[in-house]
RNA sequence: GCUGCUGUAGCUCAGUGGUAGAGCGCGUCAUUGGUAAUGACGAGGUCGGGAGUUCAAUUCUCCCUAGCAGCACCA
């Protein structure tokens, strides 16, 4: 007999070989037909799979919305692989886990048909009630590994093949049948059958490319994307809540609000109007006195330069292929022959500042009674991105940092970081972030540089963190083996939004390698030459994409400091349009971005209007207000207004319109 | 760059092998109204670009291009 220790503190003998499932029986009908799968000594395991000892166990039902979910999604998966291959017998499968909200899987089209497409889903989602509602169960074997791969190949399925080929030699593998007719290699675990999703609960989304194994050398597969809950009603607000983050869209807002636009000429690369533009003028400026304030110096440096010194700082070589390069000669104006000869030196537009700041910093001879030196560039720079990848402003072609250099000693490298720290904590906060983490990207395969190199930085990163009382659980501190850059480790800034989502924004890196390879030095007490470390800083990481961070964060609804209009005011009747012009002067005079609409139109129109260009107040004035004098104050998603007179109002303006950093 | 989908008026979108339609917006006129759409009339499109099939292509086929979703990439 085992002992099974229940949570609420009772225990059970149960005779070897019974299961969690007979534990459910024993406790009543009820929790049997309630029961999912079993928490065993903490692990999630199935409701069929008998125990191996004494256990402490705890049944998971509906009510362990987690766990549920998880196995719901990855049964779903399944669901789905065994659909697509009753349909089109000769799919192979390859893989298919549960995502944050449902799962995917990706299959190979049988040979000599075309990828699946989204005409496909509806026929697949049929066929998935059908195997849900059939209730297969669902029982998990042990084969060996030969056995399984022999299975496989005999099935052409070449991908669990190769799969099973280089899981460990000798190790028990498990397949999970549903029914009898079809199984899928998996580790489990699973519901006890296909009836315990709800066939109601599920969506199928989209298809999309996905790369076997996720290399691009690798054949590409057709992966099915679905959302995955444990009831309709979870799934109606998952789908609602997805209109709502469409709605949030940047590039729908960006035209609605009149803020930028892209075209087809210069896709990558931004037209921003006078709206969006006076968002980039406000935050720049913001931006400036950030850095000022932080001992920065700033300076502007050339957007071409030769392509030698891009082989100098390494670029050249690992990121031609993401360059604008450009032939240094004058075009062939004939009206025949090739525009350029092909034999002239190349220069490059900039990618990024950095190479250009150490020659800046390279001019005269540096003590180190001058370090550190802190350079700043709002650097325009342009990166010729894959075009699968340009989206929007979050990722482009053309783009401007907030970018900066501390040129320090080895000794001052830890504290810069840390005041840094505290620079971007400040900067994200008077933006309205409330959440942030920090993580550590560690040295990836391919880089530069020694490994003690790599060791001291990555700890002077932690330290710096660490002495900033950052490295804790609140700030989301983690550590991501492999994703620094090739030259440096890097802290990262990822910040949560109004609605969950995360972005990631701010850097720092600390990099020997580059001082090295450009020759960077200054004279130390000792009279000697010495190399500086290089901290490469960025707090907003791209104005652009920053901008479609904000935008997407407020819904449009942006905080008044930052918003393109700060106020129209609106008369009634077009009697007051004297009085209207009377209060906008008072606005403008008070330094606030406001218009008067007095356009032909009903004070209902207005409203609507310009809420829905997310004036943040709208100055209503009628006859009323004329002669006392006051304002009807609107604001943006308030439905009632508030009546105020005209200097009370220029002082409300004028203290919601001055940055959180001069306030 | 890869896979799938899409490209029709300023915007959102219908539609068709016989050279196009709606709503909003825009213009004109009337209306002077109290907090989310006043009414009437009007202008506006080489149906993303190129080639092919056809008596005829916005529609069918191919190529290119851009966008969307995802993958890969992101110094």
């Amino acid at each position: 007999m085992y002992t099974i220790s229940l949570p609420d503190g009772s225990q059970r003998e149960m005779p070897v070989g019974s299961t969690p499932a007979d534990v459910a029986a024993a406790i009543g009908p009820g929790l049997a037909k309630a029961a999912l799968a079993a928490r065993v000594d903490g692990e999630v395991r199935d409701l069929g799979r008998p125990f191996e000892g004494d256990a402490e166990l705890a049944l998971i039902t509906s009510r362990d919305e987690e766990d549920a979910l998880e196995l719901a999604r990855h049964d779903f998966a399944h669901v789905l692989a065994e659909a697509v291959q009753a349909i089109w017998p000769g799919t192979q499968i390859t893989f298919g886990p549960s995502t944050d909200d449902g799962f995917y899987y990706d299959v190979m089209a049988p040979e000599g048909r075309d990828p699946f497409g989204m005409d496909d889903l509806p026929k697949i989602e049929e066929k998935m009630r059908e195997i849900i509602k059939a209730d297969k169960p669902l029982r998990r074997e042990a084969w060996s590994r030969q056995a399984l791969i022999d299975k496989w190949k005999a099935d052409g399925e070449t991908f669990k093949a190769e799969w099973a080929a280089e899981l460990p030699e000798g190790e028990e593998l498990t397949v999970y049948w549903s029914g009898d007719d079809w199984m899928d290699m998996c580790r489990g675990p699973h519901l006890p059958s296909t009836g315990k999703l709800d066939p109601a609960a599920f969506k199928l989304m989209r298809v999309a490319g996905a790369y076997w194994r996720g290399d691009q050398a690798n054949a590409q597969l057709t992966r099915i994307y679905g959302t995955g809950w444990l009831n309709k009603k979870q799934l109606a607000a998952h789908l609602h809540r997805l209109e709502e983050a469409g709605k949030r869209d940047h590039r729908k807002l960006g035209r609605e609000m009149d803020l930028f636009h892209l075209q087809e000429e210069a896709h990558g690369s931004v037209f921003w109007h006078p709206k969006g533009y006076k968002i980039w003028r406000e935050l720049e400026a913001y931006m400036r006195r950030a850095m000022d304030g932080g001992g920065y110096e700033e300076i502007k440096t050339p957007q071409v330069m030769d392509a030698r010194q891009w082989e100098k700082s390494g670029h050249w070589g690992k990121y031609r292929e993401n360059m604008f390069v450009i032939p240094d000669e004058v075009p062939n104006v004939e009206d025949e022959g090739p525009v350029i000869s092909g034999d002239a030196d190349w220069m490059a537009l900039k990618p990024m500042n950095c190479p250009a700041h150490v020659q800046v910093f390279k001019q005269g001879i540096t003590s180190y009674r001058d370090l550190p030196i802190r350079l700043g560039e709002m650097g325009c720079c342009h990166r010729n991105e894959p075009h699968g990848a340009l989206h929007g402003l979050m990722r482009v072609r053309q783009f401007t940092q907030d970018d900066g250099h501390i040129f320090c000693t080895e000794d001052q490298v830890v504290e810069e970081t840390r005041k840094f720290c505290q620079l971007a904590a400040r900067v994200y906060a008077d933006l309205g972030f409330e959440k942030f983490a920090i993580k550590l990207a560690t040295r990836p395969e391919q880089r530069f540089g020694s490994d003690a190199d790599w060791d001291k930085a990555e700890q002077e990163l932690r330290d710096a963190v660490a002495d900033a009382g950052m490295a804790t659980e609140e700030f989301g501190w983690e550590e991501l083996p492999g994703e620094g850059a090739f030259y440096a480790p890097k802290l990262e800034w990822h910040l949560t939004d109004a609605i969950g989502r995360t972005w990631q924004v701010g850097t720092i890196q600390s990099d020997r390698v580059l001082p090295e390879r450009l020759d960077a030095t200054y004279v130390g007490e000792d009279g000697g030459r010495h190399r500086p470390v290089m901290l490469h800083r960025a707090i907003f990481g791209s104005y652009e994409r920053f901008i479609g961070i904000l935008i997407e964060n407020y819904a449009g609804k942006l905080p008044v400091w930052l918003a393109p209009t700060q106020a129209v005011v609106a008369p009634i009747v077009s009697d007051i349009d004297g009085y209207a012009s009377e209060v906008l002067g008072r606005l403008e005079a008070a330094g606030i971005r406001c218009e008067a609409d007095l356009r032909n139109e009903k004070i209902n129109y207005k409203v609507r209007e310009h809420s829905l260009k997310k004036v943040p107040h709208l100055l209503v004035v009628g006859k009323r207000e004329q002669e006392e004098g006051t304002v009807a104050i609107r604001t943006l998603g308030q439905k009632d207004q508030r009546v105020m007179s005209l200097d009370e109002a220029v002082a409300l303006l004028t203290a919601e319109a001055t940055a959180p950093d001069l306030r």
